[in-house]
DNA sequence: CGATCGTTTGAGTTTGATCAAATGTGGTGG
DNA sequence: CCACCACATTTGATCAAACTCAAACGATCG
């Protein structure tokens, strides 16, 4: 399952897993299952029925508030996890939805017991990218309170991009995106309309064109650079050797 | 240790915990330190020297902007955990720092190691308190990106009095809270200005008074309703029963 | 008793929201 | 192939929330 192996990919940034355990994860998750565009993976309330790993298309987190206004609080991209932690949780406080047609592996909660059980590497390794997310999480904070429009739509660029890029989804200064600027405008907490006299902008600015689904980003260097992105918050340069010596050798 | 108590007070919130595994956490935090106010607990860059559980005083987590702008993008108040989750990464993407003079238990990084080898419940048990704080995140962006500030002050007293009434350090209606103004301003994503403006609108409208590092909720019923506050995503009220029934046996 | 920090007040400006309407665009069915 | 519909994008005009700058006032503290 080529596919699976973008979350192992991501999952071994942290830090290399034995043949054995990334076989059990693959086979764990043999299931495959299609969704709509704009269909809801996990609604606000429900309980889960286990862990999606998206294979393919773009999906998000949601809040929706009493006005019907809604905040994507967090994208997933092919390779991340969703719902890893929901097990946990009594009820989802939140809705998971695509935003294209999605494919997705299912992870049985039974399965993911299981792993998490026999193998405390791969639980270190799958808490470690649910670190990850709530890092952006905390990003994402900042980038709706202390930056501009303009800004705030940079930094989203940079952040999906450099994603995209890490599971090898981008071509060259480009990739497919399959947001709607009413999307956009729910994700930076703007109005539609603005978001699009901001993309006119960037387009006009040389730096950035989004049109048809696809992202062209023109100049990334300058992009990064107004946005104030850093991509530190991303921790995709590997965080191997973090764990003191005794704490590699056993754990079983 | 009565303080360490309030630590374990809320992980019961998930399930209750065993005796041993208890007394095992308690053991491992016997060492206090105390910090002066607006002194870093942990700063952007560095690696961790263990986890700390806040026994008294208010701590934060903050990023600062290139422009010197603050955000701040969680409170940490007596119980909580900071931060149980650095050991995995490689730096931190943020600092922590103390808001007022602070006494913390050092759990050292071997020990919450050890600790979450050996007692999968109680691993959970912290597992299931950093989801809980994600879910504080998610709500925060929320807030920042569609509240207006006095809906935004709103909500974030709400938040705070429930979680301080959770950990017993209210009196009636009131509680203390060692924030200035312009911490607020940081938190909020707002001007120290418009802090001060959106407060005396609070006070007039007889919904809050926050006087002299002192909180008091004049009408709790009314702050809430204004603030759209809906306490779901403290998670508060429990979790126990979410694992199936032949996770909660073993576990070893 | 200055000095520092926090709070309060005023005036003017900016960003982004709202409302309304025009223009594209892709898909469907006749 | 065209007419039509739904949906997304673009443009204009107006308005409100929150910001900035500037200054005064008030506490608290060595």
């Amino acid at each position: 399952m080529i596919r699976v192996s973008r979350l192992i990919r991501k999952l071994e940034i942290f830090a290399p897993l034995p043949e054995e355990e990334k076989r059990a994860l693959i086979d764990a998750s043999s299931t495959i299952r299609r969704y709509g565009a704009h269909e809801d993976l996990i609604q606000e309330g429900a309980l889960t029925d286990g862990v999606k790993i998206i294979l393919d298309g773009l999906a998000c987190r949601y809040k929706v508030l009493p006005d019907g206004r809604r905040q994507i609080v967090a994208y997933f991209v092919p390779g991340d996890m969703c719902d890893l932690r929901v097990f946990l949780l009594k009820r989802m406080d939140h809705s998971i939805g695509t935003l294209c047609p999605v494919e997705a592996a299912l992870l049985p909660q039974e399965s993911v017991l299981e792993l998490t059980e026999r193998y405390p590497r791969l639980t270190r390794a799958l808490w470690w990218s649910t670190l990850v997310e709530e890092a952006i999480t905390r990003e994402w904070i900042v980038n709706v309170g202390h930056r501009t429009a303009f800004e705030r739509m940079a930094h989203l660029f940079c952040e999906i991009f450099t994603r995209l890029q890490s599971v090898g989804l981008t071509q060259d200064n480009r990739c497919d995106l399959p947001l709607t600027q009413s999307e956009l405008a729910d994700t930076l907490a703007l109005s539609a309309v603005h978001v699009n006299r901001t993309l006119m902008d960037m387009r006009r600015a040389r730096l950035v064109t989004f049109q048809g689904k696809q992202l062209i980003i023109h100049d990334r260097q300058a992009l990064q650079s107004v946005a104030g992105f850093d991509p530190n918050y991303l921790h995709l340069d590997g965080e191997t050797n973090r764990l003191p010596a005794a704490f590699k050798r056993n754990t079983a």
